[in-house]
DNA sequence: AATTAGCAGTCATCACTATTGAGTGCTAAC
DNA sequence: GTTAGCACTCAATAGTGATGACTGCTAATT
């Protein structure tokens, strides 16, 4: 199962001549640019070794060879390794943005454009999740004499608000007051542990219950906030960039998909604190993506929570340049994110 | 230039196999299918009026003809001026909704989906544009030592909130008064008008005037709320659906377009207080659209702003059906956004 | 034992051709 | 004014053969 030196050599060689042709490659092709002293013979030789042990594909008969996932992951797992992923400071990211751009969706969205645009492929992001988020503060505004706005800030600056009906005979000073119990009691806790302490809350306290459940049934809300913006998608046309992924039904099964944004969602949440996370083709586990990768980094917020920056495209990618540019990109985001 | 009812009838005919076949009708077809009693003799001589006067395209000379956007005009418009535009009440929209989602833009992204499945094409939706929405209460809260937030609460339920700086030595009731000050003499204006109002306070009132720059610049701010989520795109994998537009260049053009989202914007809001807006290729204004049609209605608000749905498809479309759609989803929009 | 040259065989691609059929315009007859 | 008939056009389709880039295999070479 170990490949001589000389098979990674070869194996290399279809890599970078793939990835930059994209049309099968051949015995004679390697032997004549890339050479090594070899006749085709042999390259065929050791190419159908390969193919054997699973690293080349060949797409019917009488036509080169194809890198197989595999070989992809080979090839990335040593650039990983290697510590070959630097930071491509040839990459001007700071163009794309404008300095009185705050919110972090805006910003995320700005370095997904940057993104798609640097790499010409279809670009994600994901916000980071509200698991991360704590409470920093709560407060209860009067804005009629029947309904008043909660508003709870998070670390890290998110906010949440929703207006909630009051009866009349509450005044501003209980509203205060109670404001600021529950940021004492809440503050520091995330959105997920408060429901417990509400209830609790409701018992030793047993005033205004009737308040605190509605606080309670709105702050369950929440969740349901931005849903359909948790996932930026850019450049969806840049697919229809790659000859791998012009048929019509492989196109149409993509951009349903990105659709869908749950499944992409999913995908990009399941990145166990890897600096980069690439899924090459089936290893995605998504039938529709099986000729994509999906390359993705993680950018983090000043208070610890972590989002998702990637791109996707076909699993023919000059991987090395794109996990550059998706360093990049990250680092940058994670320092605007900071300031 | 005015057409016999013959003319007309033959052109609907031509209209409506057009429409559903796809394919270049002959004179042939026409004579058979729908029998008004005439030989395809005739009727040829007919199209050829028909051709002269604009309203059909021949492809190519030995092929049917193919209706002009100027006939799909002259049809559209009679559907409109007579009334034809019903609700469809086959249409099970409700189903698309369910009861806990309350933010305006959740409720326009779900109708956005349902318009995009029901009629199959890449629905589109324009949030109310801020110009409308009015000032309701002006809360100023603090969070910390340093940093207060502040709460500015539409009509129509719309909130924006901004962190700002102050001075320690602001206390919580010199807030609360300059809240108070501030609803009053804001309450019910735009936008757009407070600027000016600000600076009069700063000059009268003569106190705060940095809290009140503060606040100044990040209503200022505002404006930028969500400019990359004021419109919703659904299913832009439905353009590949309609062979007319299957080129990859113009289904590449057409998916870069609704990325880059302020064209559409633009020619969505242009929309001037009709109850239907229905562009037809070139009537479109863009030229990737040429072989588009955009057919927009408006949705109201309870504040009285009006936003934009709509959806974007060949220009050989079944347009009475998706002018139902669209006022069945526009009228239920409204309805919702009412509650 | 490893490498290479040579050769037969496979297969996608492309250009070319012929065929088919839908559709037109025109003219003469009804 | 309407229709029948006919010549003509043209897109689409299928079939053909040539081309060229491959491979796998075998026998010769190092």
């Amino acid at each position: 199962m170990d490949l001589s030196a000389r098979k990674i050599q070869i194996l290399q060689a279809i890599i970078d001549d793939y990835i930059m042709s994209g049309v099968p490659v051949g015995s004679r092709t390697i032997s004549k640019k890339y050479n090594m002293g070899l006749s085709s013979a042999t390259i065929r030789n050791e190419m159908s070794d390969l193919e054997e042990l699973g690293f080349l594909d060949q797409p019917h008969i009488s036509s080169g060879r194809v890198p197989s996932a595999k070989a992809y992951r080979l090839y990335v797992d040593s650039l990983i390794k290697n510590g070959k992923i630097q930071n491509n400071n040839s990459i001007e990211i700071k163009k794309y943005f404008s300095s009185h751009i705050r919110r972090i969706e805006d910003v995320v969205q700005r370095a997904t454009y940057a993104l798609s645009e640097l790499t010409n492929y279809t670009a994600l992001a994901l916000l980071p999740s509200k698991s991360f988020e704590t409470i920093r503060n709560i407060q209860i505004v009067p804005i009629s004499s029947e309904s008043a706005l909660i508003v709870v800030v998070m670390y890290g600056e998110k906010i949440y608000n929703r207006v909630i009906k009051i009866s009349s005979n509450i005044d501003k000073n209980t509203l205060d007051n109670i404001s600021t119990v529950l940021t004492e009691r809440l503050g520091g806790k995330s959105l997920y542990e408060i429901s417990d302490i509400l209830g609790d809350l409701i018992n030793t306290l047993n005033i205004n219950s009737d308040l605190l459940n509605h606080i309670n049934e709105s702050i369950d809300t929440f969740f349901d906030d931005s849903q359909g913006n948790l996932l930026k998608t850019v450049g969806a046309g840049n697919l229809l960039n790659y000859p791998e992924l012009l048929s019509v039904d492989k196109a149409k099964n993509l951009l349903t998909l990105l659709d869908d944004q749950n499944e992409i969602i999913h995908l990009l949440q399941d990145n166990n604190e890897m600096e980069f996370t690439v899924r090459i083709g089936p290893e995605t586990g998504i039938d529709d993506l099986c000729d994509c990768s999906i390359i993705t980094a993680n950018y983090t917020m000043p208070n610890r929570s972590k989002g998702t920056i990637g791109i996707i495209g076909p699993t023919r990618m000059p991987y090395k340049r794109i996990l550059e540019i998706l360093n990049t990109v990250g680092k940058e985001l994670t320092n605007l994110l900071d300031e």
